[in-house]
DNA sequence: TGTGAATTCATACTTTTGGCCGATTGTGTT
DNA sequence: AACACAATCGGCCAAAAGTATGAATTCACA
């Protein structure tokens, strides 16, 4: 896709090339317009295929994060955590209380305090602030 | 810093047109090569100083951290968050207990919550890790 | 159909954390 | 010298968080 775009482009450029050649050849046979004028019209057509292509080959960056999130599930799975277990390592994260957490999920105070448990020995913590900063290491949050 | 580089690299480029337009100029007398050769040297360079400009552009994104290491103790100090509060910040970030930061600080249990409260107050949290969510929130932590 | 995993809840207990007081010491500024 | 401020510490109490144990329910799936 990227690759394909690349060499269209490219191609677009080269006859956009030939194309003010051809012009300045007419041009030259009439001595009219001056070289610096074709020189100076080549330099800012180029200078912006080359700011497109440098941002090309730095965009490709931006791309990798993509990558990791389908990775999420597996990662999961190995380490044993369920969906409910995450859905509150979540919360966590966002600096919720038990309670809290509780009442947004519609379960008791006991409940999250099991799944949080559970979570630490998943996740080898003994604080909530440690297992965020596990499931940071691990990857499993942003 | 950046300006000024920008400004003398932009010198240099301008530089480089006036004597390849000089060299153009000089060999169109001799009628020894073509122009489309000149032209073609020309968009070459040109490009190569479109890409350069283009990952500056785009550089900008990853330059900003660098720019927000250098806003963190503005910010800090709009907070009213003190070096060693701060230092505490990080401390529960990597999900340290309030006597492991003591400890690592060599000071008592005391003053680490101390600084904790006042951390709460100036972050508008009541839980450290709500602290920690605001802290990312207001770019102070990574 | 029954088996295991996930989810739910409770109770009791310990540890950690947070809120609220006050107090001392050093440092730099006016 | 007087003052503001950062850093330090202690005590007390309440709330939140974490540990351990046991048990009921639901649900996929073999």
């Amino acid at each position: 896709m990227t690759l394909r775009k690349s060499i269209i482009l490219y191609g677009v450029a080269m006859a956009l090339l030939m194309g003010v050649l051809k012009f300045a050849e007419y041009r030259f046979f009439v001595h009219d317009l001056s070289l610096e004028l074709y020189l100076g019209l080549v330099a800012v057509l180029f200078v912006g295929l080359g700011v497109w292509v440098g941002r090309r080959l730095t965009r490709v960056k931006v791309i990798e994060p993509s990558t990791e999130i389908t990775r999420d599930e597996a990662k999961l799975k190995k380490l044993g955590i369920t969906k409910r277990e995450y859905e509150v390592l979540g919360l966590i994260a966002q600096g919720l209380s038990n309670k809290e957490i509780a009442d947004k999920l519609f379960v008791s105070n006991s409940t999250v305090k099991t799944h949080t448990s559970n979570l630490f020995l998943k996740l080898d913590a003994s604080r909530r602030t440690q297992a965020l900063q596990r499931a940071k290491e691990l990857q499993i949050i942003p």
